[in-house]
DNA sequence: CAGGAAATTGCATACGCATGCAAAAAAAGC
DNA sequence: GCTTTTTTTGCATGCGTATGCAATTTCCTG
């Protein structure tokens, strides 16, 4: 079904070519009676212009409608105010809330955000080219990596890159992430203090450092109590895939009675597998526990025990960060790691230890970890 | 928590100003032994350049790292080949989806996209200024509009505004829209068939367009039925608010015993709550039902009969729409509205009337409608 | 009111590239 | 080989703005 109103042709201004005319400087400087500079001045904070000249300048500009250019404005200063961003996936349930911190952000310090997205399992190379001809002042990464030898153009060209919820090698990036190695570990002595015996992990994405962390931090955690046997799967954080592999998990001849997924949106499938497939009650017979802390994880149906992603703070600090080196021309290698805490809830069988109250949600805090 | 690597100071360029230095097409031109105009024909598409120039070219350009400069280009060209896109917001489960179709969809063709977000519950003028300073080539609004002073301003500047799931009665922008009005009828039809009595409507933001049709479509569909007495709640988008209007329903005189919520996010709200705060059985003791056909109305814990939100036909149609209007350098007005189904599943009791499976999805075709 | 300091202004230029135009080179036609 | 046609190339210019510099005005101070 369409519904077409008119088409109204768009006034052509000459020889096709310079179809819509923009109001320049250059106008507003004439009908203010002043040179083109005064204009440009009197949108320069803290520039050198009289009171008095500047509102003639803010005038015309009005009425003619000006709104300076800033196309042509990177082109001398050599700054744009753009931040690249590349965002791998947004299914991931905490990437809405991420993004509209980001903007909000960056909005704030007079930044605006070119987005590009879809990488889920590659690297950001390809989008590469597009981003450096736009002259971004900045990139940041969400959850996706560049190769070293772009990420080497970057710092040649003064780019400052930000990975946010990655970790990488290379010197000239920065990265923020939540501290996934402890959360892992965390979530490995809560399970084991809860009394299971047969645990999983459910894996994200192989190439994603902050999976590998998760999982190590979590292996880490188990062979301190001589647990070196656990159960693994892909879930390669799509539902599909998670799906897929939480069936092999509870199909197998000892299924485990305690999953650890990478993320909560991989956590919450496995529960609805465990659920709905299998007949199993959610913790009495499998406890499943997330990590991001999600919105959904405080919803009843789930109730979903996760370390929590610290998304405000990780956010602030990469957009620190990146101003930081936007502003005194140098590239670090800055590594900030933010803490999370687990949240408890339902989707967990408790431990004896002590389970504290705190602003609302529930935290568990065994002596000495904090 | 903070672990930092070294900084490494960015080699200064010269005189502070020119901290870092692009390479240019001139600096290429030399190096490949021809004039700077050769280079911009190198990078041009379709110019007349020799085959053996455009080598040398391209291979000068290789050795150097020479990227064009956007910006430069903008200035003369007058386009940006940068779309504005403004999201009211994005946690409304659909617009993951959305925006990663839509950068699919502007990147196939050349665009980038230049994205704002967060003005769910007013119209995105505050950002105008900015985006505009970009020299955007056109502006799509998902979820949002524009007051009719900016919208003016646009079509005097020649940029295309598209409105993505919002109508709007401005003359020179134009929209994708889903069916709303129809959706909402014909839900009404399936929840009377179903044989409820007592209904009510869970409303989204009383400014969105999208909402006022939803609900106009239902209660047209309801008043065909002689029911023009319904229950109404303002979840207004937002869980929190959901939670609240959705108590107030149930724990009046008479509860509802069909729900439609305006959206599956505050569908899936009130299906929480029906169930853990008053215990209520779905869809024995009340039906819901939502629209936009999210993700997770299809988890087994939900099953949440919804009417479908076609977001990658809609996609497509705002691509064309704006990509048709900047090649033809003139402002549309049309209005595109894509037609959706009812995707029938266990939230809702059935009626006695023909479900038929289409393509893995249920769908309830009462005689003609289609 | 003179004289100097400070504030303001305009001029000219540069940013990096695309493009009209004319000149040059290559190809085609005879 | 010479003219005509076609293709390729370089020159020059302009897109809209910011900014160093010098000229001008305003403001102070005595």
């Amino acid at each position: 079904m369409s519904v077409d109103g008119g088409g109204v042709p768009r006034p052509e201004g000459g020889l096709g070519t310079t179809a819509r005319h923009a109001v320049t400087a250059e106008e507003v400087a004439r009908r203010a009676g002043v040179s083109q500079s005064a204009v440009s001045r009197a949108f320069t904070p803290g520039a050198s212009v009289a009171a008095k000249t500047r509102e003639k300048v803010l005038a015309a500009a009005r009425e003619l409608g000006y709104r300076p250019n800033a196309m042509a404005r990177t082109l001398i200063t050599n700054r744009s105010r753009i931040i690249g961003v590349v965002m791998a996936y947004l299914d991931n349930m905490i990437y809405p809330d991420v993004l509209e911190k980001l903007a909000a952000g960056l909005q704030q310090r007079g930044y605006q955000m070119l987005l590009f997205t879809g990488f889920k399992d590659r690297n950001s190379d390809p989008v590469f080219e597009q981003i450096m001809q736009y002259r971004v002042d900045g990139l940041l990464l969400a959850s996706t990596t560049l190769s070293s030898d772009l990420s080497d153009e970057c710092a040649a060209a003064g780019v400052p890159v930000v990975m946010f919820n990655r970790m990488t090698e290379h010197p000239l990036c920065s990265s923020v992430t939540s501290d996934n190695r402890n959360g892992g570990r965390q979530i490995a002595e809560f399970l084991v203090a809860g009394g299971h015996r047969r645990f999983a992990y459910v894996a994200g994405a192989a190439i994603s450092s902050t999976n590998r962390d998760r999982e190590a931090g979590f292996r880490e955690g188990l062979l301190r109590h001589g647990i070196g046997q656990i159960g693994h799967a892909e879930g390669n954080l799509e539902l599909a895939d998670t799906w897929v592999a939480a069936r092999d998990l509870f199909a197998a001849d000892e299924p485990p009675d305690a999953v650890f997924a990478g993320s909560d949106h991989m956590a919450l499938a496995v529960m609805e597998v465990a659920r709905h497939e299998f007949g199993l009650r959610v913790p009495e017979d499998v406890s499943i526990v997330g990590y991001d802390d999600v919105g959904a994880a405080r919803w009843p149906s789930f109730s979903l025990t996760s370390f929590t992603l610290p998304v405000a703070p990780m956010v602030d600090a990469a957009v620190e960060l990146m101003m930081e080196q936007i502003e005194s021309s140098s590239i670090l290698s800055h590594h900030r790691v933010v803490p999370g805490r687990l949240a408890v809830r339902g989707s967990a069988r408790l431990p004896g230890g002590p389970v504290l109250d705190r602003d609302g949600t529930l935290i568990w805090a065994p002596g000495g970890t904090e």
